[in-house]
Parts: C-alpha cells; structure tokens; sequence
DNA sequence: GCAAAAGTGTTCTTCGTACACCCATGG
DNA sequence: CCATGGGTGTACGAAGAACACTTTTGC
C-alpha cells in the first residue's frame, strides 16, 4: 500500500453476499432471491448488497440479513466466510464480494422480504442437479458456505444455532443428521452432548412434542469450543476455510 | 446488488495483505515491512498492495509475495485468511482489504525485496509486550493469522510446510512445538506421524545433520487432510475462521 | 565407550461404539 | 397395554499417554 494514484486503479465496488442456513422440514435450506434486472435476471442469487461508507462489513452484513430476512444478529449465527474478486465475476464492473454465513433456526415467517421482491428458502438437496444454476459464482460461494457448516458444527456448538432458542437432545441431534447426511446413535449421541460441558444448559421444563417419553429442553449453553468435538466418520473431509472460532 | 449509482457510494480501494510466517532459529517469525510514508511512516507492518485490474484475488496475493520474498507459490502455501473493512482502517480513504496467509520453510536469502525498501523477518513472540504498534488493524490480521496457522497444522499436513523439502520427522516435530509452544514426546509423535498414511512420503535417504543416530528424510505426502488430527491439549481454543482445506 | 538422537515395544487408561435394557408419556 | 421416543448401563475394542528399552551415529 505504497503511492496511490486512482488512475491507475479501477473503480472497485465491494458487496456482501450472503449464505443464509436454516433446516425446514428435516432439510438444509438457503435463503434465496430471484434477481429482477440483469444480469441473470430472472435467475436465483444469494441475498447481498453494497456496503455502505460509514459501516464495516459486518455491519453491511447485518444489516443485509435484517433486510431480507427480519431477523436481527442476535438471533442468528453470523460469520465472516470468504471473499470472491475474480475480475469478471460481475460483468457490468469490479465487484468484490465478502460473503457471509449465517445459521438460523427455522424461522415463523418464510421471509419477511421487505426489500427484496422475491425471496425463498431452497433446499440444498434441489439444487445440486439443476438446470437453472445460481447467478454469478454464487454457487462457488454457497457450496463454500455448506462446507464451513458442515465442518464448524463438529468442533464448535454452532448446530445449536439451527434448533430455536429451547430444543431437546433429539432434535439437536436430527441437526447433526441433516447437516451431514447420516444417522446417529441416539443414545451415544445424547450421553456425549450433555456430558460436554457448557454445550447444553438444562431449563428444568419438559416436552412431549416429538412423541413418547417428556425429553428435557434445553438451551444453548456457553461453550463456544467443544472438546472433545464431535466428529462425523472420516467419509468426506472437512475442507473450507474456516478455523474454529470466528 | 440491484441498482448500482455510484454517486451514492465512495471510491473502495481493494488491496491484499499476507501474513508471511516462517520459523527461523527455532522461533516463529512473521514477515514485516517498514513503511515509507504516512500514514503510520516508520512503523512495521505486513506487506501488501492494491489489487490490478485484470487480476483475481489469490493471484494479486502470489504477485505480491513474489515481490516481497522472491517466492513463488509453489514454494509456499497459500490461503485466504479472511477481510478488513472498518469504514477508518486507512485514514486517507476507504480500504477494504483481503488478508492472506502464507507458511514457507526458512529462506535461504532473508527476502530479496526487489520492492519494499526494508522488510525483516520478526519474531513473533517480541511484538506481544511492543511499545511500537503496526500499523493499520495490521496486530489484529497478525493475531487472526497466528491462530488459524496453529489451528490448520492440527487437522491437515501444513505443518510440513514450514519444513524444507526433505526434512526428518523431528524437524516436523519441532514445527509443531515452536508453534504450539508445547513439548512433544519424541517417540509418540514418530509413530504417529509415520503411520498416518499420505502424510510422510519416505525417500529413503538419512541424514545425521541433528546429531545422534542418522534419521530418515521424508518428503510432503499427498495427504491434504490429517484422521485422525494431531491434537494439542485444550489449553487454549482454536478459534479463527479456516476450516480445514481452502 | 559415551552422549545424543532415532526408533520400537509395552502397559495403562481413556474414549468411542454397539446394543441390551428400563422409563414415561399418549392413545 | 402397547407404541414411541427418552435416557442409562455395560462390554468390547481402538487409540492416546507415559515410558522402558534398543539402535546407530559422532567424537
């Protein structure tokens, strides 16, 4: 960062870019919206927009999510992903893109959208095959996305960002199950989360609302860092960018 | 991304930022530069440039460290570390920049800077009780990077990066304990690290260049991912923002 | 031979996995 | 009283920590 001379530079516009993760139905969803001027209009993008002068990008974020979605930081899980600037990833000029996670737990209202005229929350599962592919390179980015997730909720008790704010171990664990895509031992699983200290904090209240036997609530406990973590079998390896933490 | 005025939003300047860590005489050093100019004139900070025109964000960081080391990439690992934008990070004008982190074995020439007027490979452990800052947010991206760097070596084979070519499996070792700033036991790691497969390619040469009985030399195996990991003990969190891979 | 570092074997304990079994509710 | 899911006990095997011990060099 040496002589600055603005001619030698193009004009250089920096988005925020979201990837916005919820489970509905017992499936990993992502926020979308359907672009409505070119390019790709008609196509469906993450949610994002420009920063702004007085803001820092997580601000930018923030205030992107609160935007489509309603929902303020603190009741989502927000992080700072990665950051996308191949020269012509947006082909009306410069554009670099901060990209965001953020998990969410199953939201009331599909999308509150008062921006945004069309906004949908889109099974991951439905896009992998498809025809109509995301604008940009945002399926890039959200496949980035979908692997920091799968990875962070091993080490860090982030998958408690997807249940609501009292869950029972049972449905912490169909979070574990759907975000990685196997089945496991109810029983050893709910010995080890409510063993790991800090994961789990009790309410003292119970529910019958998944059937049988009344399962204890819960709330999301302090812990940021679970160790021992709770590691998925070694299939595919956890393979992104983010460190633990964040 | 919808309607893009460009007078509603200020001139961004992009630029890169490396975070350049080696280990030299047994310690962990990071790679800085003394600043020319004001801002911030006569203080250290990390090396980095704007971003060019017709280039993609991991290309801008290999030029630059080209010009600050004399490396190429493929000497030196390489990843997006995460990206900075305080609105007054820069008090001349708005910079948004995308810090990377580099691991490379000790050098042979300190750095050639073809470029940069005085750079020098500093210890990191002095600049924790500094009177003289860096500049910029530049501690708080040498912080991040320092984290995600001791949280990688754990769960993929980075640490061999910090090794020459051919390296035994104490001089691995001794990656690890400078950077953890642990102790390991000798003989647990060697059995570890030889039978985790893809991580340790024999060459069959030795060497005797530690003293004592002659070691087998070994090269980076193909093995991106280490299961199981190679865990320090759970003083301090790993938290950061890489997951594994990138 | 002695120091120093490489490398192997063994023991102990901890932890994950698999699964038998009991508990508490709704219908 | 039975189906359903919640929760506990236990046995087996794999893996890590600690450390005794052997190997191969330089001096």
């Amino acid at each position: 960062m040496k002589d600055y001379d603005p001619s030698r530079y193009p004009a250089v516009a920096v988005t925020v870019d979201l990837v916005v993760l919820t489970i509905r139905d017992d499936e990993l969803c992502v926020l979308l919206v359907r672009r409505g001027e070119a390019p790709f209009k008609g196509q469906w993008a993450l949610p994002g927009g420009f920063i702004q002068p007085a803001e820092d990008l997580d601000e930018a974020a923030a205030r992107e999510l609160h935007e489509e979605t309603g929902l303020s930081p603190q009741d989502v899980y927000v992080e700072q992903l990665a950051t996308y600037g191949a020269p012509r990833r947006d082909p009306r000029m410069r554009v670099v893109s901060v990209a965001y996670l953020a998990l969410a737990p199953d939201l009331p209202a599909p999308q509150s959208g008062s921006d945004a005229a069309d906004a949908r929350w889109t099974p991951v599962a439905s896009l992998l095959g498809r025809n109509r592919r995301l604008a940009f390179d945002h399926e890039l980015i959200l496949n980035d996305g979908l692997e920091r997730a799968r990875s962070k909720i091993e080490y860090t008790s982030l998958a408690a960002a997807f249940c609501s704010a009292e869950f029972t171990v049972a449905e912490l664990r169909r979070v574990y199950e759907i975000v990685w895509g196997i089945t496991i031992d109810a029983r050893n699983f709910h010995r080890k989360a409510t063993k790991t200290i800090g994961f789990l904090e009790p309410t003292g209240m119970t529910t019958t609302r998944d059937g049988g036997r009344p399962a204890q609530l819960y709330r999301r406990g302090s812990a940021e860092l679970l160790s021992p973590p709770l590691v998925r079998p070694a299939d595919h390896a956890h393979q992104t960018n983010d460190q633990p933490g964040a």
